[in-house]
DNA sequence: AAGAATTTAGCAACAGCGTTGCGTAATAGG
DNA sequence: CCTATTACGCAACGCTGTTGCTAAATTCTT
């Protein structure tokens, strides 16, 4: 029983983040809108628009000049009243990202990493490079943290890298604590699937349903959306989607089951077969589909975007024959459109959404 | 854009449903356990215990003796103080329970339904079950409601059958407005599989972490328990489990696609090879744990309990093996505590905690 | 051109929530 | 019998969104 309990501050805080989805969902609105989204009182609405635009998080542009009555005043969020900045940690490299309030990114880069580099290497260069990436803006007191977008396993809650897939010196390594000491700065760290399926929620606002971002990059990942919020699963470790069995007598994979989605889809990919990979990823996206009906299906990932248009086209086809055919059964499947910068812009959104999104009620853990 | 907007009353009813929860989860409890459970403070607390003492949800059972200052009063949910109506729709079979506020079961009774019944053969057949499940007890102004669990596909939220597997005569009947309109009580109509998981979620009270119930009877599917509520998905489509693929050379399953996990269990035990079939389940759950790694599985269904003790040590065996080992990555893997009831009760629980479990604070679809 | 109708928007008073401050009741120990 | 300790509620408070009402700005009608 670790749930939130709720008082008048949480009151405050999800109605005003309510106005603040509408501000992120649509380029302008006015009192009326947000009334009729969100069922407030209009003289709610006026204060909590009082409040925001105090705080500089929205302004209002104009008013509405045709119509009879007295003409409405027309409010639209202010992107740069806010950032964060999005690190997404691979294996050998650093990307770094500046996002703005409204998830747009003005700023990316990316450094190698070492070979089997250290927590102190990596704190060294998430140090280096928020200074860099940070340097050219005045974002005095407008920077809200830094994400990190991490390979797992790693405890959400506790900030915690558990054993980083792949990289010896990351057992039982609490980067959160330490990043946030040495970068003076609220950090946010999480799984890179979950970062990057955020970063499509959050840019699209408040009527986001319940989505996975299909990640293909030296592995198969997923990041889920579910019911307004991330889903971690109960360790944080949701998501190794590429590890589920699709071929009862496959080649035996890497984590020691037969007929994993990722091994039977890099064979494919290995042998030149980037029809058949892109198929076979789109049977895992299917089976998806019919165990948790998603609204939205994202792909992303370096090895996936080098053949976008073939795995696309896949995964589409895949979904609209593969599913029964439904006129009210629709899933919507794109490519991210961040591109190769997902993971870290996502990181950067989790630490918005943090602050400004429309927070959850966290149930307990068990 | 369809949040829900959080008032006064809202809090009162979230807080009131966490000392519900904690209610539900312990036997017995005082004052100061659900400070330390919920972050209330004490004399928020004394309020809350006031309201719903007098609501006769909650009662005083003497007060605690060994100790140094006042003695604390001790206080437990008073089970018979609501009830609720649970249905089991199958192809074939109603099934009808009468559960209390606690979850427990009172009355179990299944009725034959005619082949290819009708929507006006089951609302017959409602009313008269229900009525005799309720005239043995006196529970004038204490059933809360009635809940449906249902083969799908469905609409959940507008409480519609879209299209039940297998029986003609149900394209798009509003159930839950006939239902209503013929019992006179609030209906609550979900999938069968989800109403099943929630069974198993209200009666561990708010401690219950994301949860999956496995239902094999004629076809596989599973109920998902995700982030304190149930995950329907986006068109109350989720959990169709059993048509998810897991040998891509394998059989053609009814549903179009090859290898499904359902045709694939089917074969095995048509063949008479209950192992080999539990040993596939097993395979599906894994791929479960692994995309949303789940802290419950629970195992259900008549096929399933047929064989209960060969499919539980088939399922754990693989969650134990083939999930990477490691201490802070545990599953508990059960069978369900309510045997054949379990969607029925599930489907009147579900209309308790409506009304009484822990609100969320509803995303909206798109 | 002037009044009526319509729409927007905020001030003021209000009910209800959890919180804080403090007094009171009930027990065990010295 | 007094003191320390624990339990618990009354009263006042600050805050929320809501309700009732007034003022302002525009178009439509006459």
């Amino acid at each position: 029983m670790t749930r939130t309990t709720a008082d008048v501050t949480f009151l405050r805080g999800y109605n005003q983040a309510l106005v603040m989805a509408v501000g992120r969902t649509l380029p302008t609105f006015e009192r009326s809108t947000v009334v009729t989204a969100t069922g407030l009182t209009p003289q709610a609405v006026s204060k909590v628009i009082a409040r925001l635009t105090a705080d500089g998080l929205i302004r209002s542009a104009g008013v509405r000049r045709p119509g009879i009555g007295k003409p409405a005043v027309i409010y639209e969020l202010v992107p740069d009243s806010r950032y964060a900045v999005g690190a997404h940690v691979a294996r050998r490299t650093l990307r770094l990202v500046l996002v703005d309030l409204a998830g747009a990114v003005h700023h990316s880069a990316v450094s190698p990493l070492p070979r089997d580099f250290t927590p102190d290497h990596l704190l060294h260069a998430l140090r280096t490079g928020v200074d860099a990436i940070t340097a050219g803006h005045e974002l005095r007191g407008r920077l809200t943290g830094v994400g990190i977008g991490m390979i797992g396993p790693l405890d959400h809650e506790n900030g915690l890298v558990r054993d980083a897939h792949g990289l010896r010196h990351w057992h039982d390594v609490p980067l959160r604590e330490l990043a946030e000491a040495h970068l003076g700065l609220p950090v946010h760290l999480d799984k890179d699937v979950t970062a990057g399926v955020t970063a499509e929620a959050w840019r699209h606002g408040g009527t986001f349903g319940d989505a996975a971002l299909i990640m293909v990059e030296s592995g198969i990942g997923g990041g889920f959306w579910l019911g307004g919020a991330a889903h971690r699963g109960a360790h944080t470790n949701a998501g190794e989607f590429g590890h589920t069995v699709v071929d009862l007598d496959g080649p035996r994979c890497v984590c020691g089951r037969n007929g994993c989605l990722e091994i039977v889809h890099n064979r494919a990919v290995e042998a030149g077969d980037v029809a058949r990979a892109a198929r076979v990823l789109a049977v895992g996206v299917v089976n998806l589909l019919q165990t948790l009906d998603l609204a939205h299906v994202v792909l992303a990932g370096a090895d996936l975007l080098r053949h976008r248009r073939a795995y696309l086209a896949a995964v589409r086809e895949a979904v609209h024959t593969e599913v029964p055919r439904a006129d009210w059964l629709v899933t919507d499947v794109a490519l991210s459109s961040l591109g190769a910068d997902v993971i870290a812009a996502g990181a950067a959104m989790q630490v918005l959404d943090r602050q400004y999104g429309v927070p959850g009620l966290a149930p307990g853990r068990s």
